[in-house]
RNA sequence: CGCGGGGUGGAGCAGUUCGGUAGCUCGCCGGGCUCAUAACCCGGAGGUCGUAGGUUCAAAUCCUGCCUCCGCAACCA
């Protein structure tokens, strides 16, 4: 699956809407791309990250305006006060962030634009639709529903139950009708293009229904913050056309340079592309008709994950249930968040977040689980040896057992993560933490150290659960990159960079050298008071 | 008949593709241990898998009806 010759791994995330203000499903999906970003360059594979921010359109330009400030300006200001620090509030290790203000995105939009229109893609036709004057806006049937009262027997638009006036306006659109079968074949022949299962199931009912052309601009007379469209200078781009393009613009797509060219065959196709499930459509129909007709390829996947539910209910500012990712990171810390978030729910379905089920796992799987197990691991290695790693002597069937399970954690989270089962890949690399704490207790190492004749099992058994540690902070690293690089500085450095410890080679046992010393190690996720948790 | 996703021990979930003893985490009860972040380990109680039928030797898992919750149509992954 991964063996790609000369090809990185190449995942994106959707590029923030620069108006809204981060919350935890933001995060969420940033923390998802960046393990599997982190996973497959812990393999040892070339790994691409690209995120950014989508800052053309309406309302932009709307807020910017009662901002008393230029939309550019207004763009820079959100990007350096909101979504850059969320990066760093989650620990995000993304390889470019792209800005669709930004020179090489416009200059090659219209590239791209100017290739379709050539190319016969594009044409100019006029659209007549249903406008809800209250919406500022043109709907489409499904957004109309019937009329009561003084309206009925007319449709009305759902948000303001008023009638839509038919109005005309004349704009380009792209020929994504004719792309109907084209995608159809295409899903068929690719089943893991759109996962899970119940996205790709949507979205090929909805191509079958067959799709019209699509408005790809928009007349400068009602607002003119966007991409001109090349050839016509009274029109600029839709967003979401706009927006769609920064997978490609951010890598060379346009350029000329040998350099931009090599960049980009190296990363097109992207590898993954996670997109929470709203958008999934724009990701999955009309994203690779775009690419379709432009000669490319379309990503290799597109997975569409769920929403996390606040009180079982989609998360929203309007009711108040949005949640600032800092207002979890400030208390737990980055790593429990993308621990929980990566474990609790399973990647593709929606998930309840709760403070006290967040408050649960930190305690007892990261708190209890990981960290007390190296904290036991290294303080036994110091009391008994005074922190220089003893040396293995004869394995016993339960020394086996743990080098096993050890293994099949490694090849099952390995196995997982081809299958973006994050959930599955973290609960295989649990089954060691759990394994190890189960072995200690079994072979009582405390009770070894009593008598100086088992000095040498003794010695088997800590070098036994030096190595699980080894392994862990290896199998760890992409997930809950902090802790495991302390643990790594306790235990590791003698094989040199965490960052350098391939997955694949993580389970072959013995790699620490009998006699380096042990480091002492702070907890790796020290316990919460109360107090601080209930206060939320 | 708009489209889609759910309803599994107190809570949150997995299992449903390819039917075959109902599983995980937390919580609860009891026991063990003391190296460790009052942590760790073992055992136990607790579910007729929304509901009514059907197919079958056998259904959480397949089929049909119904009830119910949620999402898409209102800034928002």
């Amino acid at each position: 699956m991964s063996a790609n010759q000369g090809k990185s791994f190449y995942v994106t995330t959707p590029i923030f809407y620069v108006n809204d203000a981060p919350h935890i499903g933001h995060a969420y999906t940033e923390v998802a791309a960046d393990v599997l970003a982190r996973w497959h360059r812990q393999r040892g594979e070339r790994s691409y990250m690209l995120t950014g921010t989508d800052e053309h359109g309406e309302k932009i330009l709307r807020t910017a305006a009662a901002n008393k400030t230029e939309p550019k300006d207004w763009a820079d200001k959100l990007v350096a006060e909101a979504w850059l620090p969320l990066l760093d509030t989650i620990d995000i290790n993304n390889q470019d962030f792209i800005r669709t203000t930004e020179p090489r995105h416009k200059k090659n939009v219209q590239v791209f634009l100017q290739h379709l229109y050539d190319t016969g893609f594009i044409y100019r036709g006029s659209y007549e639709g249903n406008y809800c004057v209250g919406c500022e806006e043109y709907k489409t049937e499904a957004d109309l529903i019937e009329g009561e009262g003084q309206f009925a027997g007319q449709s009305v638009c759902a948000i303001h139950s008023k009638p839509v006036e038919k109005l005309q306006e004349t704009n380009y659109f792209f020929k994504l009708s004719e792309f109907t079968d084209k995608l159809l074949a295409h899903y068929e022949e690719n089943p893991k293009f759109i996962q899970p299962e119940s996205a790709r199931n949507e979205v090929i009912s909805f191509v079958r229904r067959g799709l019209d052309d699509l408005s790809i601009s928009r007349s400068k007379e009602k607002f003119d913050w966007g991409i001109d469209i090349p050839w016509d200078d009274s029109h600029i781009t839709y967003v979401w056309f706009d927006a769609l393009l920064n997978y490609i613009t951010a890598i060379g797509y346009g350029e000329d340079s040998a350099e931009a060219k090599a960049k980009f065959e190296s990363l097109w196709p992207a590898s993954v592309q996670v997109v929470g499930k709203d958008i999934l459509r724009f990701h999955a129909v009309i994203w690779p008709a775009m690419l379709m007709a432009a000669g490319l390829a379309p990503a290799n996947q597109v997975f569409g994950h769920g929403w996390l539910l606040v009180g079982g209910e989609k998360m929203s500012k309007s009711k108040l249930t949005g949640i600032a990712p800092s207002q979890i990171t400030d208390t737990f810390g980055s790593d429990a968040f993308r621990y929980y978030f990566m474990k609790a729910i399973s990647f593709g379905q929606d998930g309840s977040f709760s403070w006290e089920d967040l408050s649960a796992r930190y305690q007892a799987e990261l708190a209890n689980g990981f960290g007390n197990l190296a904290s036991r691991v290294v303080a036994m290695v110091h009391k008994y040896f005074d922190g220089s790693l003893p040396a293995a002597a004869e394995l016993n069937d339960d020394d086996k057992q743990v080098q096993a399970i050890a293994k099949a954690a490694a090849r099952n989270a390995d196995a997982a993560i081809d299958r973006v089962a994050i959930q599955d890949a973290i609960s295989s690399v649990w089954s060691l933490v759990d394994e190890l704490n189960n072995y200690i207790t079994v072979q009582e190492p405390w009770a070894l150290a009593k008598d100086e004749a088992n000095r040498a099992r003794l010695g088997t058994v800590l070098n036994t659960t030096v190595e699980g540690l080894r392994v862990l902070a290896v199998l760890l690293a992409p997930i809950t990159p902090k802790a495991t690089e302390k643990l790594w500085s306790a235990v590791g450095t003698s094989l040199g960079a965490l960052a350098d410890q391939k997955i694949g080679e993580a389970a072959a046992w013995g790699q620490l050298a009998a006699g380096v010393q042990i480091a002492a190690l702070e907890p790796l996720f020290p316990r919460i008071e109360a107090e601080t948790t209930e206060s939320k």
